[in-house]
DNA sequence: TGTACATCAGTGAACGCGCGTTCACTGATGTAC
DNA sequence: TGTACATCAGTGAACGCGCGTTCACTGATGTAC
C-alpha cells in the first residue's frame, strides 16, 4: 500500500493534463470570453474526445471554479510577492495594472460582469481577505497626518469585520479600500475599451489616481 | 400616398411591439444576464413563435445593439435633467447611482465586460460624450482653487479631443474624468457583489467618493 | 360603398449546429503475489 | 521475473436540448379606383 499522498506517476500525469486543459480554457476566453467557454471545444484543440474531459474535471461549472480561484491566487501572489519585496503603493499599483492588461479577461472574471446567480466559491473570498490585508499593511506603512476622522472613516471604523484582525486605524481602512476602487475604475474602464478614441493615455490617469491616494 | 412621415395604425402596432419584445429582453438579461438573451425564449413569452419577431429586428445583434442604445440613452437622459434642474456633483453621483440600481445589468451592458470582437455602435460613442459634456458642465461650475496643472492635467490638456469643443481648463478635464472613473470603480464592485459580506455599507464609501471630488 | 389588389404580421415545419453529459466499451498501465 | 488481476484514461455512439435563422404559407389589414 503506498502513502495517500504519494506522487504516483500516475498523479502527475492527470495533474499535467487538467494543466493543460486549463491553459486552452485560458485561450478560449482570452479569445471569446468566459461565457463561450465550451468543454467540447477545448476537447478538440488538445485532440481528445469530449467526454474524456469528465475525467479531470466533473463538468463544465467546475471547470471554471477552478479558473477563478487560479486567477485570485495569481493577482494574490503577484500583490504579495511585491509588498515583500518592499514595493509601495504605487508600486503595487502598477503590479496590479501590468497583470491586469496581461490578460485582460482574466480580470474580469473576477471583477468583472456577475452572472446572476452564480455563487462564487467560498475559498475565494478567503483569497480576496488576503489581497485586503496586504493593502491594509501597505497603507499602514506610509504615515499620514493625523485628522479627526471623517463619516466614512467612522463607519468603516465600526464595520471593520473585512478588515480581520488589522489593527489599522479608520484613516488606514478608509484608504485601502479607496486605493482599491479607484484602481479598479480606472483599469475597468480601461479594459472595457471605454477610453478608446478618447485620445489620452489611460496609463497616466491611473498612475494619477495610484499618487493621489498616496497623500503625495 | 401619403406623406413618408406619417404614423399609420400599423406604424403605432409596430412600435408598441418592439417595445414589448424589448421589455421582455430586458427581464431576461435581468434574471439571466445579457449572454443568456434568446430570441425564442422572448417569443415565447409574449406568446409568438420565434420566427415571428424577424418581423421586428433584423436579428439578434440588431436587438442587443438597440438596448445597448436605449441604455445609454436612459442614462444621459437621466444625468442631463438632473443637471438641468441645478443639480451639483454630489447630486448627479446620487443619480447616477439610482440608476445603476434601478437595474444592475443595464448598467453592465454599458460599462461591464465586454465581448472580445463586440463592436459598439457609432451613436453610443455619441451619447457617452454626451454624458462626458454634462459632467465637465458641472465641474466646470464649481470654482476650484487655481494651482499649477499637474503632469496629468497638462497631458489631458494636450489631449482634450474627447472633452469636444468645451473650453474647460485641465484642472476641470481632470476632476470630470476621475468623477466618472471613482464613481464607477464604487458602483461597479457594489454591483458586482465584490462587497458582499465586507459588513459596511457601500453607499457611505460611494457618497465620500462623490464628496471628494468636489473638493468639499 | 363596394370590389380588387397589395401589403404585411404571424405560423409551422425544417435546417444545421454545438452544447453538456451518460454510457458501455477497449486497451494500456500499474499492483500483488 | 512472470503471471493474474485491478485500475483507470480515453473512445465513439447516443441523448435531449435550445439556439439562430430560412422558407413557403395563410389570413388579416390597409389602399386604390
Amino acid at each position: 500500500m503506498s502513502k495517500p499522498d504519494a506522487k504516483t506517476p500516475r498523479d502527475r500525469y492527470r495533474a499535467q493534463v487538467r494543466e493543460e486543459i486549463k491553459k486552452h480554457a485560458w485561450e478560449q476566453i482570452a479569445t471569446a470570453g468566459a461565457s463561450a467557454l465550451s468543454l467540447n471545444a477545448i476537447a478538440k484543440q488538445i485532440g481528445m474526445s469530449g467526454p474524456a474531459l469528465y475525467r479531470y474535471f466533473v463538468n463544465r461549472d467546475e471547470l471554471i471554479t477552478e479558473l477563478i480561484r487560479d486567477a485570485y491566487r495569481s493577482l494574490a501572489d503577484t500583490i504579495r510577492a511585491r509588498a515583500e519585496a518592499g514595493a509601495d503603493l504605487s508600486d503595487l499599483a502598477q503590479a496590479l495594472r501590468r497583470w491586469a492588461l496581461d490578460d485582460p479577461q482574466r480580470y474580469f472574471l473576477i471583477y468583472g460582469t456577475p452572472v446572476p446567480g452564480y455563487q462564487a466559491p467560498e475559498d475565494t473570498t478567503q483569497i480576496a481577505s488576503e489581497i485586503m490585508a496586504v493593502l491594509l499593511d501597505a497603507c499602514a506603512a506610509e504615515q499620514l497626518p493625523v485628522t479627526p476622522p471623517s463619516p466614512v472613516e467612522t463607519h468603516l471604523d465600526e464595520h471593520r469585520a473585512w478588515a480581520g484582525q488589522h489593527p489599522a486605524p479608520p484613516s488606514t481602512l478608509h484608504r485601502a479600500l479607496t486605493f482599491w476602487t479607484r484602481l479598479h475604475g480606472v483599469l475597468s474602464l480601461e479594459l472595457a475599451g471605454q477610453f478608446a478614441g478618447m485620445g489620452f493615455d489611460p496609463a497616466q490617469l491611473y498612475a494619477a489616481e495610484a499618487e493621489a491616494i498616496t497623500g503625495r
